[in-house]
RNA sequence: CGGGGAGUAGCGCAGGCCGGUAGCGUACCUGGUUUGGGACCAGGUGGUCGCAGGUUCGAAUCCUGUCUCCCCGACCA
């Protein structure tokens, strides 16, 4: 497995291959367009799903589960859903195989057609909408808070890893509320939850905003997004909430009676984030080394090497790992022995730095006899002495410096490469020269969004919701403008 | 879905034009020496050449179809 990376330099999209399929994340599969997530990647997921599944209980929500599979005409009930997704939704359209008369396998029995075509999910929107109808009467039945954790499939042309799958796994929030101003509001407090996420947990920056038209999900009155910014420049969108108005409650039927005996239909959210969130881990924080996870998702936090020279001194050095394991363990860290007599030091010090653990202890007999530690973050690369004694504390310690420098480097990064620009010219230029995020005036238009993709590829991102409010002049077409937006290329 | 490239041992590749029964590096197994940044010596295992048809006495090689991956484009919350 001796294995060099492409490097970003080389080739930004091999380079983020290569850390996937080689830092053990994911395979391809036999099926087009849809990948295996293998047990490190898996187990990024599960401790993201273990904060994010907290965060949403803590604001009230439930977990539910509804069906893999939806009547093909709920889909087209609302007007803009079904615009939007009915060019990517696999379509079951029977229920039986049968052995091949001409000996040729299995063959779909004719005879088993469905009266009413199935769609696998792309989103559940509807056959939630359709069931809450049954379970919405009046205004204490309201709020209702849900969330799923579920698969979905959206038949996409292009894949990548993580990034856009054919099936992929996610979760989305269902709710109803009584008034507008409530489903506002669970709207953008399940976008804090998100952007809470991405910084503290992946230490990943990002731009809290609102879509623009062209940009809104199918059926929504608003989206907003958390948008983050990869290491090569491009865009992407971390994690979406939508306000959905009325429209799924009229398409539905989903009416109640208030306190004063009048009915309405009820207001509607619903929210995101999928396991492209592995992508954009990966895609924020690795080195050509290797990956780089942040302490608080890495599945394994602190790994220790032994260097030793025959059975006896391996016996004596683990006798003290396991002092200093247990002193870790303790303090809830995630730490794995490697003591693996099959592989040497070198060997183990480069795997563990391609799978991104984010420290390292390597102990030999001489640092036993001194009763010291030598400690790598990955981060860095630095390396330093650390007296065993106490040795837990101060790598505690070390994890949050980790995860503190992680994103603060990222928000750097960030930084840097988000660029104020006031001319037509100044912002090709800079499109080309120094890609990432490109704050600049716009008319407001639809027409000029998508007239600017077409001549440029950059979409508006989002408008920023701490934007402040500043006259100026279109970059396109030069009319008026109140605000900047955020223009990318974006994945 | 259109254009280009690729699929031969776990991984990386050669062979293919010119058909003759598959090779290199690495990994793996055994034994020994090793172990502070991807160890070394010796011996060994492993492949119906992506899959399905066809041509041929004979196909990794030629022909047809098909599946998957990569790059570019179109597409895309």
């Amino acid at each position: 497995m001796s294995s060099t990376l492409t490097t970003r330099q080389q080739d930004y999209a091999q380079w983020y291959n290569d850390i996937v399929l080689k830092g053990g994340l994911a395979d391809y599969s036999a099926v087009r367009g849809c990948m295996v997530i293998k047990p490190y990647g898996y187990a990024l997921w599960e401790n993201m799903q273990a904060v994010l599944d907290k965060m949403f209980k803590d604001t009230g929500h439930q977990n539910a589960y509804f069906p893999l599979l939806i009547p093909k005409s709920f889909l087209s009930r609302e007007a803009a859903h079904v615009e939007g997704f009915a060019k990517e939704c696999a379509v079951v359209t029977h229920y039986r195989l049968k052995n091949d008369p001409n000996g040729g396998g299995v063959i779909v029995d004719p005879e088993a057609k469905l009266e009413e075509e199935l769609i696998i999910r792309p989103t559940s929107e509807t056959i939630i909408w359709s069931t809450y109808k049954n379970w919405v009467q009046s205004y204490r039945d309201l709020p209702l808070l849900i969330n799923q954790w579920a698969n979905v499939v959206r038949w996409e042309m292009r894949t990548r890893l993580f990034l856009r799958t054919t099936e992929f796994l996610w979760q989305e929030g269902h709710t109803a509320h009584a008034t507008r101003q409530e489903a506002v509001e669970e709207t953008r407090r399940m976008l804090d939850v998100y952007a809470t996420f991405a910084e503290e947990y992946m230490a990943l920056p990002v731009v809290r905003g609102v879509k623009t038209a062209n940009e809104r999900f199918a059926g929504a009155e608003d989206t907003y997004c958390i948008e983050a910014l990869m290491q090569d420049g491009k865009a992407l969108q971390a994690g979406t909430s939508h306000f959905l108005g009325q429209n799924f409650a009229k398409a539905f039927d989903v009416q109640f009676t208030d306190k004063h005996n009048n009915m309405d239909y009820v207001w509607a959210t619903s929210w995101g984030v999928s396991t492209r969130l592995v992508g954009a881990l990966v895609m924020a924080h690795s080195d050509d080394n290797g990956l780089i996870l942040p302490p608080k998702l890495a599945p394994v936090q602190v790994v220790i090497v032994p260097i030793y020279k025959g059975p006896e001194s391996h016996e004596r050095i683990n006798g003290k790992v396991n002092e200093i394991m247990n002193a870790l363990k303790a303090k809830g860290i995630r730490v794995k022995y490697d003591s693996d007599d099959a592989t040497r030091p070198g060997w183990k010090f480069a795997e563990h730095e391609l799978r991104g653990v984010p420290v390292r202890i390597a102990l030999g007999l001489r640092d036993i006899d001194n009763n010291q530690g030598e400690v790598a973050r990955r981060d860095t690369k630095e390396k330093t002495v650390y007296p065993l004694d106490g040795i837990a504390d101060a790598v505690e310690q070390l994890l949050k410096d980790i995860q503190a420098a992680m994103f603060q480097k990222a928000l750097a990064y960030r930084t840097d490469n988000t660029t104020e620009v006031n001319s037509w010219d100044e912002f090709v230029r800079t499109l080309d020269e120094k890609p990432g995020f490109i704050l600049a005036h716009w008319d407001g238009t639809p027409a000029t969004e998508e007239k600017i993709k077409e001549l440029t590829k950059a979409t508006i991102r989002c408008i920023p919701l701490d934007n402040k409010l500043e006259d100026g002049k279109c970059i396109l077409t030069g009319a008026p403008s109140i605000q900047r937006v955020l223009f990318a290329r974006a994945y």
